[in-house]
DNA sequence: GTCAAATATGGACAATTGTCCATATTGGAG
DNA sequence: CTCCAATATGGACAATTGTCCATATTTGAC
């Protein structure tokens, strides 16, 4: 292997074991200590490769945000154009566990809080905020002309997508899969009745 | 002024004092040094109120809690008892600047990521949200005698009210009031047509 | 094989953490 | 007023934090 590909693989390991760590201890606990342990590397190596902890951090928001939509287009490559189709897929992508784990739901819930202090990591939540009101406006446009609707149902959707993040992470051995899903297309139907539930 | 006074007076500064850290820094920033300097007392106090950080912590959590439901229990005295009317009121309720401000949902935020890591905070924020589900299963219970809609709509209301908060904490200054409240109220219509909303 | 550059190691460092304690101040019963 | 217990102060303490650097190892061009 070459002199750059190791230290790529090594770069890899400390941003994969900064989201493991964010996961298992919580941002507060999250030390460098604890992450080069995780990535079984030498304490210099968060230098050599980032400025600081918190342009790993960064690194590790970004890694994740991106992992997100990565997954996200290579899940929904194959789905109809058609809305019903797209939101039914959406909804079990955000339902399935490449997304719905309890290492990815912890790490977007600290690192969101950390986002409150940290405009450097603000930056990556944000955009990935964004770029998902995008991908539901896009559907809802084709559904309906009328633009509050459209927001309203943006909202609506990923306002109740979060709070069901969130009760996954609070108790994640209860979680009903079918009724997260059901709940979400209730709501869906109540603002366009042609939907099937 | 009373010696036990003096001394109630001091434990109430310092976890109102926690409570402000949290929100201002951080669940991982709010450190010893930085409450005590809030609450302008010396750094011995906590010891004698508490029997560590944590229980420290864990009384702000018990307070924030408590606090919503006495709030809650005041804002619905007058509250007829029709579901529609009480909906309606918990609604405003969620949304009025009693609960949503920055210092709580940013205070909320925090102890629950913390409660993931540490029972004795969880203790509290998972009795709160516990609370939560009673008083709108009841509700709920008086519209309809379907279980499973019952649950769902528990399970909705909960999760898209959380969802909102959340939206909140990342956008203050972009929240829509009359949109959170008109989602919200989307959402339970759908559920249940007889509603107004 | 040689040697300079790139990469990796692990300890030093000041700063800060939570805990604990010796001391000072205060309160109120006698 | 006296004096002891209750309350409060602020510094000491070891442990841990993030940063930085001298040294060691590895890489690959020549």
């Amino acid at each position: 292997m070459t002199a750059a590909k190791k230290k790529e693989r090594n770069r890899q390991r400390l941003v994969d074991a900064t989201l493991q760590a964010l996961a298992q201890y919580g941002y507060a606990d999250a030390s460098i200590s604890k992450i080069i342990e995780i990535a079984d590397l030498s304490r210099g190596m968060v230098h050599l490769h980032f400025e600081n902890k918190n342009a790993l951090l960064a690194a590790a928001a970004k890694q994740a945000s991106e992992e997100y939509y990565a997954g996200f287009e290579d899940w929904l490559k194959d789905t109809p154009a058609d809305p019903q189709a797209r939101l039914d897929a959406i909804v079990d992508y955000d339902l399935s566990p490449n997304v719905l784990n309890e290492k990815n739901i912890c790490t977007w819930y600290e690192l969101r809080g950390a986002a409150r202090t940290s405009p450097t990591i603000g930056q990556f939540t944000g955009t990935r905020d964004a770029q998902l009101e995008n991908i539901y406006a896009e559907i809802f446009g084709v559904m309906t002309a009328d633009p509050d609707l459209i927001q309203d149902a943006v909202y609506g959707t990923i306002s109740l997508s979060e709070g069901i993040w969130i009760d996954f992470m609070l108790n994640p051995s209860d979680f009903d899969h079918a009724a997260a899903k059901r709940v979400i297309f209730k709501f869906l139907c109540g603002l366009f009745p042609k939907l099937q539930g």
